[in-house]
This record gives structure tokens, C-alpha cells and sequence, in this order.
DNA sequence: ACATACGTGTGGGAA
DNA sequence: TTCCCACGCGTATGT
């Protein structure tokens, strides 16, 4: 990785089109190539390209023109001053980081309790494909013998009802009775109010419904300690 | 700014969970606050944490602990083995970039030029409030005397083509014939496919439409020489 | 503080 | 490759 502290200027052409008026900053080239122009504030570059195939070096007046490219895209920063020059070695692979509790492992959780959600709920399909996309999890409702659209979130927002009833209308063609219902960890207050004016059902799981997986060598304790959700409509 | 190159290892638990096994990489601290752990590939930082309130630091067995927390976020850094630390000055307030061609531009130019998309088109309002939220601008064929619900996006994807007919539907309440338009620099195919099925028009502006607004005051060549629109339906 | 919408969003997985 | 969806999306803006 080379570290560049210069008074610096750029102009992308791409995706976007950006002009970034002169000032001091940091240029960092890494490994892969990547080019990132940082400043002192945010989680954000200013300025930055990815997957370059194509860099180019120039001196004009004195100054530094490079001039990075690939198919689509052109990033142009001119060095007016550099200040400090720096080649810093990192692992190139260093072990990865591990995410956990994704939406994906939550998916999961809830495709393998849905009986602890509602006891007459019963699983049928994961990712089963609508007309217009695939729904989370499919499931039936025995006590009334609907058919349930889930769709589980992280975060439930406006949109998440709208995906809902999609699927929902969807499904309606083919099954009699299509309930559609979000499990989500948290909501909006306008997605609980749409979800409302539209009955879908809105099932919160709690916060620490991953430590049930661990737990779930002791069974009784676990189900009958936790509250694995609330009804809210 | 500060810069640590060390072997370390990280804990964040907050929006979501992520455990970082230790490596060498670069502990990145900016002026605000930020902290940032990159690695020698990619735009994105590993690990990072914006608006930190609180900073503890501690030494353990030899090994610093550096703890950044907010109201709802933890992160944890364990600096196993510091290679190299440095402060670095830049500006903490550079002049800020300049975004061109936004979609608020784009929207701005069509709100203008409505007739050179459809000469019966009549501009009515932006940002018109619909019962799902402001639609981009607001319209009326005078030929058939429709009111048109009209959506521009830079891509379209399928979620705009419901995005507008939302619009549409709850337009449809106030107002009789309403028509849902999508007008965009590009669109997926299965938007098309979609928007097709779902009666909703779309139009194509030239990748160029930006220089139609340099070249205005030449009026006469500028809607001879471009073309402007497409449609697609 | 909260919600909404844009962004060069990025990244990953599947068709 | 394109498209779709989640993401600790970040960031700005309006309320």
C-alpha cells in the first residue's frame, strides 16, 4: 500500500461525474490497485476507483498527472504539492472477518422454530418463487388453513410491505387464503402503520434469538425462558 | 489523522455482529473520530465505526485495548503487535467535491424540457405529495387529458415501475385517467418487461442530455441536432 | 432524533 | 455478465 500526502485535485468520469477543487489530502494506492482519496472525516472517500486495468503517469508543469481507467470508468488526480511519499506493507491476505446473526442465519432460525412463533404455523418452503421474486418463506397456517407469504428483516420498512403484499398478490393466484407477514427485529413507525391499513401481520423476534441456537441443547429451558415474540397489531 | 500499523484483531457488535481474527492492517483514526481498519485490497474498510462518543484505552498483558462505543455500538481493537504509529496533517475542512449530472439535475432538466419529450406533455408540479410519499413530477397529456404520475431515475429498475404505480394508484383517487411514467437514462430489462405488462411508458433520455443545457442558448440547433427521447413500449 | 432518498453506493449470489 | 437483494450500507436533507 503507497500513502500519498499531497495537495491534490480530481475528476471522475464514470458512473458519475465529480470535480474536486484543490486541497491537502491523502492519496492511498493499495495491493489490488484500488485508489482512494480520503480526507479527515467520515467512513467515506472523496474520490476513489476500483478494478483500474489502466494507469497512467504524466509531469506537466511540474506537476503530477495520474490518470486511472478501466472500460467504463476514468478517475484523473493531479498532485499540485506532495508533501510525504510512503510505501506501507500489509498482508495482502489476512483472515477474514466473520459476520454473524446475518439475515440470512436469521432466515434460517425462523424457518426451523416457526412453531415457536405461532404453534399452528408450519413450514413448507425457503426462497419459494413468486411472479414477482421469491418469497423468504412459504407456510401454511394450519387453524386456518391459509397460506403465508413471510418475509423476515433485519429492519422492516415501508418497502418490506410493499415486497410483502407483493408476494402476497402474487401468491393469491395460486393458493385461496395468502396471509402475508413480516418477522422482523425491529420496524419503522409508518412500516407498523401501513402493515396495519393492510393487514399484514407484524411478528417482532427478539434481540437475542441467537442465543437459542445455542442453547437449544436444553430445550425445555429454552422455550420456556425466552420470549421469542410479541404481536404487534 | 492518526496511523498505526499493527497486528490486531476487532469486535464489533452494534448494527450487526463481526469478529475480526488478528492480522496486520492499518488502524486508521480521523479528526472527527472515525475509526477505520483497511486492508491492502478494496474500497471498504473491514471494520470501522463513525460518531464514537467514548474512547477507552487500556493495556492487557502487553497489548493495547482500544474500546470506541456510541449509544447503540461497540467496537473493540486488540493491537497485538504495533509496527508503526504516525500523525498526519491534512486539511480538516478541503473544499468539497462537486457532483454533476445527479438526478436532481436530471429531474430539473425534464421538469423544463417536458415538451421535447412529448409536445402534449404540460408541466404541472415537482415533488407532488401522493398518499405513497411525493412523486417526482406531476403532469397532463393535453391531447387525451390524462394526468401523468411521472418517476425519473438515472437506472430503472423493476422497484421504480411499482414505485410509480403506487403513485398512480393513489393519484387515482384525485384525478381521472391517470398515467404512470418512467422516464430514466437506462432501464433493466425486467423493469421493461414489467413496466410493459403493467401499462406503465417509458422513455429514454440521450446519455447527453447534459449538453443540451451548455448548448441552450443556441436554441434551434440544440432540438434539431439531439435526440432527446426514445420510446420504449 | 427520525424518516426518506441518493450514491460512482459496495458486495455477494444466482440465473 | 446482468440482475437482484442485503448491508453494521454512508451521507445529506427535511421534519
Amino acid at each position: 500500500m503507497k500513502i500519498i500526502i499531497a495537495n491534490l485535485s480530481a475528476n471522475y468520469n464514470g458512473r458519475g461525474l465529480t470535480e474536486l477543487p484543490p486541497g491537502k489530502r491523502m492519496l492511498m494506492i493499495k495491493a489490488d490497485g484500488t485508489v482512494l482519496i480520503m480526507n479527515d472525516k467520515g467512513f467515506r472517500p472523496i474520490n476513489y476507483m476500483t478494478t483500474i486495468t489502466q494507469t497512467k503517469e504524466e509531469k506537466r508543469d511540474g506537476e503530477t498527472h495520474l490518470l486511472f481507467s478501466n472500460k467504463k470508468e476514468k478517475l484523473e488526480i493531479i498532485l499540485h504539492e506532495v508533501f510525504k511519499e510512503e510505501t506501507i506493507n500489509i498482508d495482502t491476505d489476512d483472515p477474514p472477518i466473520k459476520r454473524e446473526q446475518t439475515e440470512n442465519e436469521l432466515q434460517s432460525y425462523i424457518s426451523d422454530n416457526l412453531d415457536k412463533f405461532d404453534t399452528n404455523f408450519k413450514f413448507i418452503s425457503r426462497e419459494y418463487e413468486t411472479g414477482f421474486g421469491p418469497v423468504d418463506i412459504l407456510a401454511i397456517d394450519r387453524s386456518t388453513n391459509s397460506t403465508l407469504a413471510i418475509e423476515v428483516k433485519r429492519n422492516a420498512t415501508i418497502n418490506s410491505v410493499y415486497q410483502v403484499l407483493r408476494y402476497k398478490d402474487s401468491l393469491s393466484s395460486q393458493f385461496n387464503n395468502v396471509e402475508a407477514i413480516l418477522i422482523a427485529l425491529s420496524y419503522n413507525d409508518t412500516a407498523l402503520e401501513l402493515a396495519k391499513e393492510r393487514e399484514v401481520r407484524c411478528i417482532t423476534v427478539s434481540k437475542n434469538w441467537s442465543d437459542s441456537i445455542d442453547d437449544s441443547k436444553s430445550d425445555k429451558e429454552a422455550s420456556d425462558s425466552l420470549t421469542l415474540f410479541d404481536l404487534t397489531s
